[in-house]
DNA sequence: TTGTACGCGTTATCAC
DNA sequence: GTGATAACGCGTACAA
């Protein structure tokens, strides 16, 4: 590949004069840039960004670390992250940790070793004590940024995380506010920190209204269609007068809603339907959810903020982003109701 | 951070020793390995990759552009290239090109300043000749595997797709098999190269079976769920008399069923849908999809092996994968479907 | 306005 | 077994 020597000798310049001219130095003629920059393009030179971060130690680089693609909520964050860096001039490493933590340990060394100035990272949740690769990051004042739920091991660095607890009580206040008394909960895994804040969130809402929780309304449902589909029929099986139902995210809704359609009962004229919303809602325009959109795209966004602070040597932050409801369509009780 | 010279100084030993001790070289001592390596880890050493690339000219970079992850078809096969690029020791960069060629271009240009090894990329689809970007590309003589279904200027880069003709064709074949005579095929953007193959496929197992294609039957659909349910309304309204469906892909498929199921057509029974599998059908067990499921993951696997191959200066190879039908269920033509 | 000397952190080569 | 020297491609600092 062609070096700035190459154009230099083909140039009758130094090296140096070529370098001053490919980064727009102000001390360097006209006609000299006009020369050497012609000879550059015809030359196809490439710059060597590693060979130049060696010399000014600024690698401009930046390591995303998550779990695994597969989840398509990382989608939108993954998307907003990268556009942000770009925008910025920093290239992106991805590796995934697949939940182990070796795996998370190993990559995050590696991306070490390649000098990122900064890690953004969606930790594996696990107990005990801070991990050793964490407590080097620290000690290395490396510019971190947790995103989302964030393990207890964490708490010394930046978080950027949507306010689930929040976004789930105005789901259910919103259901309120129309008429509902009887909101069915289709809960996720016990173990999901996101899960559980979205259940606390409905039952802050009832207790706000100064209702009591009614246990049997909460349906352990799992977090795919299938489970809502489930939890859909057990909902109608039951017989528990339910005129909405709050899901745990939109898969489940979706699923739910599914169930509902399958056994005629109409949505939202019959029963409302709300759930959080991930990508499938753009999608899925015709039905009728309320979600909770988390801003996973402003969060990206405000992940880099925080990064970009850090790397200005400004104090850690923490960001915790409001949810905003969409209302597609959602209605008060209807008398049909009790068909369900 | 510390370097070979620190620990050199403290070990009392040359930076050349260290190096050697840290690469497991051969020709030190145990004694000096021991000694060195205690200090090396007791000191949180972190080699310095991009300095040693420098040295070496061996980078272990690759990197993946795509149009943009929100496509949940692409998460797999990140994942897939992420996780063998993990094993073999190479870090992966991410850029997206937001379907933009001005982007495309920078964004490869950027990685190239990186010196990346080889990239992975899924050309945004465009006509005329072959882009400047591209022929500099072929030049450098990078390895460049091509993923998916590319435009006619990729034509000399070694290309990792599904055989989407073929599946499409056994899609078809299998509702012919059913007794199905009457399929309406909803295709997709005529840009998108995909789309025509799938038509295509569609086209070529009616022609087998000594048929007509009725141009009626193939409805310009789009490629979003909202693309397929009015499409599946359009085919009510219509009264074409179809027995079952085709869609370009599931997600066209699943929209169509909701059409269907909003009129209380039921599928199966009255209907039977088939699509391409992606993500969505994992999550959708209940619906009764015929689908071709592009083997995603596969396919990342697949790229990675050429990958190596062109690493290792092997000359460039096609690989062209089968997708596998999935009949998750699917009937004969029932009385009903006059009512279509 | 242009050029020289040196260093960034590492490794290849070869002498000791 | 170990170490001195040079080089990878580039940029900072300063001299000319």
């Amino acid at each position: 590949m062609v070096r700035l020597k190459d154009i230099a000798e083909r140039a009758h310049v130094s090296i140096m004069t070529v370098s001053k001219v490919l980064r727009d130095a102000p001390d360097i003629s006209a006609a000299t840039k006009a020369k050497v920059r012609a000879l550059a393009s015809e030359m196809g030179y490439v710059p060597h960004a590693m060979a130049a971060g060696l010399r000014t130690r600024a690698t401009r680089l930046l390591g995303l670390i998550i779990p695994g693609v597969v989840n398509p909520v990382y989608a939108r964050l993954i998307m907003a992250l990268e556009d942000r860096a770009y925008e910025l001039g920093f290239d992106l490493f991805l590796a995934h940790t697949l939940e182990k933590p070796e795996r998370e340990e190993f990559v995050i060394r590696r991306l070490l070793a390649r000098r990122v100035e900064g890690l953004f990272v969606i930790p594996i949740p696990r107990l005990g004590d801070q991990p050793a690769i964490y407590s080097e990051l620290s000690r290395l004042k490396l510019p971190l940024v947790v995103l989302g739920p964030a393990p207890e091991f964490c708490a010394g660095f930046p978080r950027v995380a949507a306010d689930e607890i929040s976004a789930s009580r105005e789901i259910t206040q919103h259901l309120l506010d129309l008429g509902h008394r009887r909101i069915a909960f289709l809960s996720g895994r016990s173990v999901c920190p996101s899960a559980l804040a979205r259940l606390e969130g409905y039952r802050r809402a009832l207790r706000d209204a100064g209702m009591e929780v009614d246990d049997r309304l909460i349906l352990q449902a799992g977090s795919g269609i299938e489970d809502g589909f489930q939890s859909g029929l057990e909902i109608i099986r039951e017989s528990l007068g339910v005129t909405a139902i709050q899901a745990v995210n939109d898969l489940v809704a979706i699923g739910a809603m599914n169930a509902l359609l399958s056994q005629h009962i109409r949505v939202p004229e019959d029963v409302s339907v709300a759930g959080f919303g991930n990508i499938l809602t753009a999608e899925h325009g015709r039905v009728p959810l309320t979600t909770a959109r988390e801003p996973k795209f402003r969060l990206g966004v405000a992940a880099m903020e925080v990064m970009q602070n850090l790397l200005r040597g400004k104090p850690p932050e923490n960001r915790t982003l409001r949810a905003e409801l969409v209302i597609r369509a959602s209605t008060a009780p209807a008398a049909v109701n009790a068909a369900i």
